[in-house]
DNA sequence: CCTTAAACGAGACGGTACGTCTCGTCTTCAA
DNA sequence: TTGAAGACGAGACGTACCGTCTCGTTTAAGG
């Protein structure tokens, strides 16, 4: 028997720890990167013992990426697309946003981090797509679903083909390093995925 | 020029030596993975001596990505495109092909690991450009060139866009896992961006 | 003090670890010699980490060095030399044992090898004069004293002189091999010492 | 079979490659020490190629001790000692000189480290034993025979004792750092020496 | 209020791998 | 044909971290 692996009471958990901890992780990926972090650096920053991270996490991935979610997660739990009533201008509106993001130097270096993490380990995609991902898909799924049914989408177009068609690109871009990430990129993408799916012309 | 340390010259390297080491990275990292490989492992196995690796490579990064290159370059010097004159055809046969890789079991092990190393050290993310990716993209451009002649893309349409519409959406599907990766999907991928970019209907 | 280096806390020193190191030290200068004797070597045999070595010991010929002084080292705590009353006869019992000793062809390969690192190191050196040598010389020297007091010695005598013309001829003719190093050679010099240290015969 | 072991042939050896070789390890033994001295610096500094000295000498230890013996080997070929017709004053002279050069700080380190590689490699005792070490011992020898025969020492004198007397004393001083070498001691020795093995007093 | 069990900080432990260094041998190339 | 230059297989170096395991020391319920 491998035994019942008694799992820690989370109930006497010492917040002041965890914050120090996902501070200590958030500051160090920024500073050193995520290859050069080790959790003896993050212990020793939050002031804890490896034991306390060792206790709650997995793996310095998870620790990592939940510093990331603590500071990304949307406090007032809900995501939203604009919806004007014009898909594309709500379109542009979100692509643009993102493409602002990905071409932030700033989150480079962490976004580049965290995706090879979250690519590699299941774990950690499975809790990316659900915390992350797919709520952002699904909003965004829902806004052309609203645009569907207001015909400004074919009746028959895919929806979840559409999602892939606006993000995939500009991921693949970005990942690559194809090109400029600027409004007018996410403006090619919108219309193209307009000309693709939206209402036939004749 | 980068620095003074004394390079060693390539007209003296040991070409048996260099095999040797492509082949057991190549192994190791099938039977490994890429997180357990380590270079002493590599050495081991080629019979070869640490400093030999360290000699002519910068990471254990960049001689799993030489290994998988030695694999996957096109010997004959060549990648090319069919061009049967119907550019949705040619397209489908593409992507399906791609597809199916990506969806191979044996290679999203392999793919996962290396394109999380080449996403995270710029320095391998040119070689894998300049080695793989650009050939690649550059033989699809000018299919789609040629079709764009021949009336079967819009006079404007924008080539570097169109590539991007198409690997995209597949990689971002793969990568994130989000839904099978099957001949129909490349093909309703393909037909999106004829819709798109294809010549006016009206 | 010597400098801020973080010293390990010697309270939680694992006693275990600390004998097995010792020991495996001991067999394996013995089976190897020291120069073919490595850190590495000792970790496996002692089945310790090499860290634990490096952590309490500063150099692979401190280790031996302890490992000779654990096993040399008067557990009573105390040095002595017989005091028959017959300064001669006491002499020559101390100095044949020294000779058969140096003599003993188990000791004389583990002997030169700890006194070349000793006489190399000067932090060594210190060490072998407060833990072996100082001690040893004060307790011949104290026996030379009452001898002195009692009238077997002149009462001019250097002691510190006749410890080394007692030791430092036996000493020589080891290191350099010499002579033979037996009894007789013992009592010979013995007898050169208490004649030009003894009481003047006219 | 182990083979012939096709030795190099010394008429063809380079004159000048053997002495840059000497020199460099000379001065490389003075300025880091033997431990950090190494073979490759050896010839780099020489400006010769590693091969060449591994084809003339088996081991560090033996350059740097053929670079020694090279400075220090008289080179007119005859080692003398004094010789005034009175014992003690000729000894004094010795002596002194020999305590004298052990107080040396440039010579301490050398000797120190070739004192330590003598004793730990009999092929290395084996040389020195027969190019410093016995001529030393037999002139000296010689001259206490010569005393003996003057009648300035007792007819049954041990020569071979008598240098070990001599000799064993000061070097004892000088290796475990005991105390001052100075011309005071020498006579203190010799004193002895003389008192011991000289004529008897009554 | 007092006990008591858990989480905590600290850090030693057995290990693995790192990247560097030096060894002694083998290979190449220019004089 | 030699000898400089230096790549090679080998393996030890000393360091950094790993993840586990004690140690006392808080700390927070619950008896």
């Amino acid at each position: 028997m491998t035994g019942p692996q008694t799992a820690p009471d989370p109930s006497r958990r010492n917040e002041q720890s965890r914050a120090a901890i996902l501070t200590a992780a958030a500051e160090l990926v920024a500073e050193l990167g995520f290859g050069k972090l080790t959790i003896e650096k993050i212990a020793a920053r939050a002031g804890v013992g490896k034991q306390t991270i060792y206790r709650w996490w997995p793996s310095k991935g998870a620790v990592v990426f939940d510093a990331f979610l603590a500071a990304s997660e949307n406090p007032s739990g809900s995501l939203t697309l604009p919806d004007t009533g014009d898909l594309g201008e709500d379109l542009r509106t979100v692509l643009r946003l993102t493409a602002l993001e990905l071409a932030d130097p700033a989150f480079d270096r962490t976004g580049r981090a965290l995706t090879a993490e979250v690519l590699t380990d299941p774990a950690l995609l499975r809790d990316y797509r659900e915390r992350l991902l797919d709520p952002l898909l699904t909003v965004t799924r829902e806004r052309l679903r609203t645009a569907r049914e207001a015909g400004q989408l074919r009746a028959d177009a895919d929806l979840d083909l559409a999602v892939e068609l606006l993000y995939g690109p500009l991921y693949y871009r970005w990942l690559h390093g194809l090109g400029p990430l600027d409004p007018g990129y996410a403006d090619q993408v919108v219309a193209a995925v307009l000309g693709a799916l939206g209402p036939t012309r004749d």
